[in-house]
Order: structure tokens, then C-alpha cells, then sequence
DNA sequence: CCCTGATTCGC
DNA sequence: GCGAATCAGG
């Protein structure tokens, strides 16, 4: 296999979305997890959240060691301070976004006004919830799936690579070298690389190694089918 | 052991 | 440039 146009904006989107290593080399097929790494510095690509140095701990603790933080053994001074943004995200903008499929025969009781069950915060100050409710205080939107509202007209209004700039979200929606391959393009989460609808999809807390679930982890739309 | 990314080095 | 082998860490 090689390094294609495409296979390397692929493996650029999704190194740069956060996907590890061995989803791209999955998603990419004919590679291993070594060659996109690899693949990935050669393009200049850096070490992004890598769960090997996850030593990020930043907690208002009375921790009088800042940490002397020693030299590397190897030639390797990564500077990666990682600014970690860590936006207020205490209040979740409720976009009302009917999106034609909405469902009136949701009462919402809103019993309870403002009480969001947070158990947590993640890393990238994200709301970290319970099992129980998913992603429910964030979207409003009724749990909708697929809406096939715009079948496929025309790729013109769609954003495309080149649309892509920091203010629009870079969600990526199908497979790449697809006709239809297309990126979100909503205004993004301030912040972030995506919209607040796909930051919810995208910065979602890690389950344990052995109950991943195969299905919802990645963009794409699920695995290709070879 | 599993996983992760980083680096090296022969090709 | 490529990627398997290896390294280093959680």
C-alpha cells in the first residue's frame, strides 16, 4: 500500500482528531499501526494525548513539587506542554436545532430545572456522566438516527478538505475518497476542532480496555465494508 | 500481558 | 520514504 493523497488527509484528520494509531491503521487498511505512526512524524504530525504520557495531572492540590522534570535519556526534548484549554463548560448552549425529524411526543418534564447529574470532569474539562445518561443533558435533540434529509443532492454546499479552517468544525461524515466525503462544517466549539454536537462525540470518557464497544468510538461511519 | 506512542535502522 | 523491530511508559 501506499501513501496516498487521501490515505495521508485520513490519517492527518484522525491523528489529529484523536483517534489512536491502530484505529487509523484499521480504518486505513494495508498498514500497520507502526507505519501510520511513523507515516505521522514523517509528515510532521506530534505527539498529541498519548496514554503513555497522560503524567498531565493538573489539580489545584497543595502539591508543593512542581515536578523538577528531568531531561529526556534519548534525543528527544518533546516539548509538548499541552495548554489544555479547559473552556467553561458548565453551561451547555441547548441549540434548538430542529432538524425536521424532531419528535413532539417528548413532554421533557424538566422536573428538575438546572441540575445536571455530572459525576466528573474529564481531561479536556469535559462533563463526565454516569451510565445511566449518556449524552442526554447535552443534545436536546431527540434521539434521532440518520435523518435522511438530505439524501444527496449535491456536494456543493458541502465542506469540503479545502473548506476546512479553524472556525468550522472538522468532523469528518463518510469515507474518505467517497463522492460524498464531506466535513461537518458547523461553526466549531470554541476552542476545539469541532462542533459542540461532535466534541460530544468526539472527547468521551475512555470505559475500560475490555467493554469498548466497537460501534460508536469513531467517525467514519462505522468500518468500511471491504 | 494488554495497550499506547516514540524511536531506530535496514531496506 | 517506508515500516518492522524495538523501546518506553501506563
Amino acid at each position: 500500500m501506499s501513501w496516498t493523497d487521501e490515505r495521508i488527509a485520513t490519517l492527518k484528520k484522525m491523528w489529529e482528531g484523536g483517534s489512536t494509531a491502530s484505529q487509523i491503521a484499521e480504518e486505513l487498511g494495508g498498514v500497520s499501526r507502526n507505519a501510520v505512526i511513523g507515516k505521522a512524524h514523517r509528515l510532521g504530525l506530534k505527539s498529541r494525548p498519548s496514554p503513555v504520557k497522560a503524567a498531565e495531572k493538573k489539580k489545584a492540590a497543595p502539591k508543593a513539587k512542581p515536578a523538577p522534570k528531568p531531561a529526556a535519556k534519548k534525543a528527544a526534548p518533546r516539548p509538548a506542554p499541552k495548554p489544555a484549554p479547559a473552556p467553561a463548560a458548565a453551561a451547555p448552549k441547548p441549540a434548538a436545532k430542529a432538524g425536521g425529524g424532531t419528535t413532539p411526543s417528548q413532554p421533557l418534564p424538566n422536573k428538575t430545572p438546572d441540575l445536571p447529574k455530572i459525576v466528573s470532569v474529564g481531561p479536556g474539562g469535559f462533563l463526565r456522566q454516569g451510565p445511566g445518561d449518556q449524552q442526554a443533558p447535552i443534545p436536546p435533540a431527540p434521539p434521532r438516527r440518520l435523518v435522511p434529509a438530505k439524501p444527496s443532492p449535491e456536494i456543493a454546499d458541502k465542506t469540503s478538505l479545502l473548506d476546512l479552517s479553524d472556525k468550522v468544525c472538522r468532523w469528518p461524515m463518510g469515507h474518505p475518497g467517497e463522492p460524498d466525503f464531506h466535513f461537518c462544517g458547523e461553526a466549531v466549539n470554541p476552542g476545539f476542532p469541532y462542533c459542540v454536537e461532535h466534541c460530544g462525540r468526539a472527547y468521551q470518557a475512555q470505559l475500560p480496555r475490555g467493554a469498548r464497544r466497537p460501534p460508536p468510538p469513531l467517525p467514519f461511519g462505522g468500518p468500511r465494508v471491504r
